[in-house]
DNA sequence: TATTGTTATACTCTATAACTATA
DNA sequence: TATAGTTATAGAGTATAACAATA
């Protein structure tokens, strides 16, 4: 699966304290734990949680909006007029948190909901002009601190991180997209 | 700050078709858009939110532990007796958080707290020998799982992409933590 | 006065399941 | 009977602020 020399031993110098404490604490105990692995997933984790902390204190509290509105708007602003199921699995949140949020919005004035005439049952959402509006001026703002944070990397590591990223999720979501 | 030949052409190629109506869709608005960066940025948050369902689905839910009661498992199991001030940025919660997860963790006997003589407004925490049995057996599961994750890339490009969050953490975290 | 940890409130989101209206 | 969306409940997490004990 993995191909001959991919795996040199771990180059201390590149970790953080903490990190160089684990490589030692783990060796101490003798147990069969691949760093890299560990590396790898908590580094997700603390980036993917310090660029939301990031993302929402610049851009999106100063609007009132939670990360879910936010991606709600944008989701509907590049697909348009959308049956909310779909919504909801591109938005990555459950149906029960979709309607909560759909509500606010609406009451915001920012999205409208729509009935299905073929199937009764179905409800699509959409933006309305002031919602429209207000994610055209928001986004470039949103990209804007998207940039900086990409301007930390060099072009080559953006490719390969957003391809490993990407293999991540298409590696993971046929087992964890069951159901939502 | 870039270095120079760093941003060639997006490749529609490698991206999902969700990433290629955003394309287009940006282009038809003419939007000064850095798609790179957007896809890099949602990629990360993307993966960080299948990871985590997939590592709480497999080994945590069956252990009946939250993502956080773990991670102050493990701090703990790493660095023995800490302050709980600490162990709450180390395990990256909110101070609050962590009072009702050790609450938690030491009703089930996993955790134990002490006052500190020398400051006796100081609180640390520590694993009782159940705690560490219950972490000494169940990280490597949790390992064997970012194992399976980490194989899903090449060697070559885990390193990159573990050096490039290591680096969004950096850059974004002085600005993050100013309180928790 | 300032700091540590605890507690409380209001909010966002999750998972699960019941419910309705349609099909 | 099955499906789509809504609603309800319990749990995990956040931010904010008040609080008691201690320094």
């Amino acid at each position: 699966m993995t191909s001959p020399g991919d795996d040199p031993p771990v180059h201390l110098d590149d970790l953080t304290q903490a990190e160089r404490d684990i490589v030692t604490h783990l060796r101490d105990h003798g147990l069969a734990i691949d760093f890299d692995a560990l590396a790898l997933v908590s580094n997700v984790h603390r980036a993917a949680a310090v660029l939301r902390r990031h993302l929402e204190q610049h851009v999106l509290d100063p609007e009132r909006l939670s990360w879910t509105a936010f991606t709600v708007l944008w989701v509907l602003w590049v697909w348009g007029e959308m049956e909310t199921r779909h919504l909801a699995a591109e938005a990555n949140v459950a149906k029960g948190t979709l309607s909560g949020v759909l509500d606010t919005l609406e009451q915001r004035g920012l999205v409208a909901r729509r009935r299905r005439t073929s199937d009764r049952r179905l409800v699509t959402a959409q933006l309305t002009d002031e919602g429209r509006t207000l994610i055209t001026a928001l986004f470039p703002r949103f990209n804007a601190e998207e940039q900086r944070v990409a301007r930390l990397l060099t072009g080559r590591q953006r490719r390969i991180m957003t391809d490993g990223l990407r293999g991540i999720v298409r590696g993971l979501a046929p087992s964890a997209d069951d159901e939502r």
